[in-house]
DNA sequence: CCGCGTTCAAAACATACGTTTCAAACATAC
DNA sequence: GTATGTTTGAAACGTATGTTTTGAACGCGG
C-alpha cells in the first residue's frame, strides 16, 4: 500500500469526478490525469474499473454505517424514546457530518448514492444492498418502535418514500439551487434544504393511513 | 419517414433499453440489432444518439404534459377546488394511464424519468425543464391555491421532495418489489404502491411548517 | 553492495463505440 | 419505363475506452 499517495489520490479523484458525471461517463484516463499518476495505477491497485468504483463506495459508506450503528447502540443505551424526529435527525447529522473535514462531501455522499441508486441492474446495487442491508434493518426496526400502530410492510414502504425524497433531492441540489436562485432570488443552502426536508419526511412517514 | 417501420421500431425498442440498462450503456448497434434495423438508420433518422435520446423523451412526455394541461384546464373550468389530494390523484392516475395500451409504459416511463433526473449534466436535464417547465409551473400554481398559507419557497422544495420520493421510489420498483417480496412475503403492484405513495406525499406536502 | 519485492511509467493492445460513406434497393411521379 | 428523391445495407473510419505488458526506479533487509 502506498503512504498518502497514489491509492488516495485515485480515490479522492474518483469520487468527484463519479459523482460529477456518473461512473460511465468517467474515464480512468480522466480519473488518473487529474490525479496525476499514471493510468496503469488503477489496475494495479484496484484490479479493475469496477472494483474502483466499489473502493470508493467503501471507503464512503464505512464509516457511516459504523457511525450509524454506533448512534444507534447509543440511543438504545441511554434509553432515548424512539421518536420518528429522533430517528430522522440523527440520520441528517450523520449525513452532513460524518466527514467533517470536507463539507462538500456531504454534497459529494448524496450525488454517489443517487446514482448508485438510479444505476442499472449492475452489481453496485446489490452490493450495497448486501454490504448495508443490515444497518438500514436495523434503522427500520427502530422506525417501528417508534411507531408501533403502523403495520410494518406500510411502514417499509414509507420509509422507502422517505429514502428516495432525501436521495433524490439532495442529489440533484446543484441544479435545485440553480432553479430556485432564479425562480425565487434564493440562496438555499445544505442546512436550509435539509431542514425543510425532516418537516416533510415526518409528515409523511406519520400520515394517516389510507 | 417510414410507415410503420423503422423510426418507430428503433423508439420502441431504445425506450426499453434505456429505461433498463441507462442511456451510456446502451449502444446503438444494441438497440439497431435487438430492433431488426440497420446500424446507420439512427444516425440516418435521428442525427445522433443524443437526438434518439430526446425523441425518446418527447414521444413520453409530450401526450404527458398535454393531458395534463387539458386536465388542470378541465379543473378550473368545471371549478373543481385546488387540494393537494384532488391534484396529485390526478398526476397520478395520469402518469399510470396516459399509455392505456400497455401498462408496462408506465414502469419505463418511471425509469426513464430517474435515468433523466439522476443523469449528470447533460443536456437532457436542461432539455427537459425547457420543454417541460412551464406544466410543472402551472402545476406548482394549483398547489399554491389548494395550500394558500404556505410560502411558496417552501411550497417549491416540498414539491420537489415529493417529486423524488415519486420518481426514486417508482424508478427502482423492480428491486424494491423484490426486496418486499423476500422480506414480508408481500406481492406488490404498481397501484399498491402508488395507493400507499398518495397518503405519503399528502401528509409531506402538507406537513405543519417547521 | 546486492537481491528482491513493490511501485511506477510508457507504450501497446484489443475492443467497442458513434459516425460516415457509398452503392444498392425502393417508392413515387412523370 | 425512366428518372428522382428517399431509405436501407454492408463496410469502413476514427477515436476512446479498459486492460495488459514490459522495464525502469525505488525501498529495504541481508
Amino acid at each position: 500500500m502506498a503512504q498518502p499517495g497514489t491509492v488516495d489520490r485515485i480515490l479522492d479523484t474518483a469520487e468527484v469526478l463519479f459523482a460529477q458525471k456518473g461512473f460511465a461517463e468517467t474515464s480512468l484516463r480522466a480519473i488518473t490525469s487529474k490525479a496525476g499518476v499514471n493510468l496503469a495505477a488503477v489496475n494495479y491497485h484496484f484490479g479493475s474499473k469496477e472494483a474502483l468504483i466499489q473502493a470508493v463506495f467503501e471507503r464512503f459508506l464505512s464509516p457511516f454505517s459504523e457511525a450509524l450503528n454506533a448512534k444507534l447502540a447509543e440511543m438504545e443505551a441511554s434509553g432515548t424514546p424512539d421518536t420518528p424526529e429522533n430517528l430522522l435527525a440523527l440520520i441528517s447529522r450523520l449525513a452532513l457530518g460524518t466527514h467533517p473535514e470536507d463539507p462538500r462531501r456531504a454534497a459529494i455522499f448524496f450525488r454517489l448514492s443517487g446514482q448508485a441508486y438510479s444505476q442499472p441492474v449492475g452489481h453496485l446495487r446489490e452490493y450495497l444492498h448486501k454490504q448495508y442491508g443490515a444497518v438500514f434493518s436495523r434503522l427500520q426496526e427502530h422506525m417501528q418502535r417508534a411507531l408501533p400502530d403502523m403495520p410494518p410492510r406500510e411502514l417499509f414502504w414509507r420509509v422507502q418514500f422517505g429514502l428516495g425524497a432525501a436521495i433524490f433531492t439532495l442529489s440533484g441540489m446543484e441544479s435545485l439551487k440553480e432553479i430556485s436562485r432564479s425562480d425565487f432570488n434564493m440562496e438555499a443552502t445544505e442546512a436550509d434544504i435539509t431542514g425543510r426536508l425532516l418537516p416533510f419526511l415526518i409528515g409523511g412517514i406519520t400520515a394517516p393511513m389510507p
